[in-house]
DNA sequence: CGACACCTTGAAGAGGTTCAAGAAATGTGG
DNA sequence: CCACATTTCTTGAACCTCTTCAAGGTGTCG
């Protein structure tokens, strides 16, 4: 556990307007470059922390893949989330010094580790950050409370369409394509994150080719049926 | 929509070590005291705030029962969480300016309601405030990370002990018996948070009873063995 | 006391899981 | 670069858990 650490700045930092807040001026932005202390490489199937680990610093993923997991006593464990380019990662670990899931990267990434008492510090002088760092709180709690909402109410057809059209939809922010993308996941990892077996994930998604919603090939996916996939997510149950 | 609104301090409030941070100096504390705008009084089955509401403040739960839910497009609602006395509600509202979720009282209920921009200004010039806000949102991503944990990988037995097992935990910590307990909540809202159907949830029940685990009398439940509740929870499914 | 909301229980049915086998892709070492 | 091992994915069939539908019971409140 030595990473490459490479010394970096936000201020030019194409990612800024995802990770940061905007609005800034010269002297705040030149603040907020101390904050990323290193940057640090992952490997892919590595940790950037376990559960248990001390926390220290929050993470902004640069480049590459990652998935958050937690364990219960007895082995099981759940995919908690999966986070891309210009998202956060490590808030789980400020209530008790201490991370309680893990995170692992899915393919090689490359992260900005910001310890947190600096974030703490400078964000009691830059008020835009303070809110900025609420807003990520805040924003990681509404995400979870969707997937809640799926994972309590949805089939299994709704729980993958729902998935593909949240996927797609943060990769086309990015600058990626709107109908087309590649899974950094197995599909046990993506039944996983929708509490489905992946035997359902791989028949969900054939189900999906048959009704040429979709190509499917192997992690390669086209989404031939945007509307469609909406659809699916929307429709009620029965009545 | 026009509350019965009283000042109050929270210096000699006997919740303050819920929901305030500890080891605070006297003029911290009378501070803090300007934290609190009003009270609100909250009547059974009515809503604190709706999902759609502007945000303007956090709300710490002084006495009563809430819970709060999502909705989707099409009318399914997921319900989020249930909150007792000491913990705060609101933090959705954050990343939009919006409520996301509707918090409803379940029993009448009394709220601190701390106005987000004044928690945002003093938490600049109290360090501990700042971190026990901190603190206060990242607990709430871990919890529900556990409740993922639930919905994704228990089957209706480990929800039922997991959830009865976190109440009772939740309410002990707050002076309240380890065995006994009375549900505010319906069977259809237990089951909506655990993603069960009420007969499923009511079905469970009778099964407990049946292996002399809890008593149940409507609401009124007597936990009569905590340790086999524990069992199943961290049950390993079959090997 | 009667209306209404809530809870329990039964029987039938559906959706997802489990188990199993084989195919396709990926990685490894010679 | 190819053969082989390993991981990942797909598909089928039987099974099981939970849901759905239905009916009746219990409790509460005006």
């Amino acid at each position: 556990m030595n990473p490459v650490a490479i010394k970096v700045a936000c201020s030019n930092c194409n990612l800024r307007e995802l990770c940061m807040p905007l609005g800034l001026n010269k002297e705040e932005l030149e603040r907020i470059d101390d904050l990323v202390a290193v940057r640090r490489k992952v490997l892919r199937g590595t940790a950037l922390f376990h559960n248990g680990e001390t926390f220290k610093a929050l993470y902004a993923i640069r480049t590459g893949f990652f998935k958050t997991t937690v364990t219960t006593e007895d082995g099981r464990d759940q995919v908690t989330g999966f986070q891309m380019a210009g998202e956060i990662i490590g808030l789980d670990g400020i209530v008790n010094d201490h991370h309680t899931c893990d995170a692992v990267a899915l393919e090689d990434a490359e992260v900005c580790e910001m310890p947190f008492h600096r974030i703490e510090e400078l964000s009691r002088e830059v008020n835009s950050l303070q809110r900025h760092v609420h807003k990520i709180m805040s924003r990681e709690i509404v995400r979870e409370h969707g997937v809640m909402l799926l994972l309590g109410s949805m089939r299994a057809e709704e729980r993958l369409a729902a998935f593909l059209l949240n996927l797609v939809q943060r990769l086309h922010a990015r600058g990626f394509s709107q109908s087309e993308l590649i899974l950094r996941m197995t599909r046990e990892e993506i039944g996983s994150y929708l509490g489905l077996k992946l035997e359902t994930v791989s028949r969900t998604f054939s189900k999906f080719v048959d009704d040429q919603i979709v190509e499917v090939k192997q992690r390669h996916i086209r989404i031939l049926d945007t509307e469609a996939l909406k659809r699916i997510v929307n429709l009620q149950p029965c009545l």
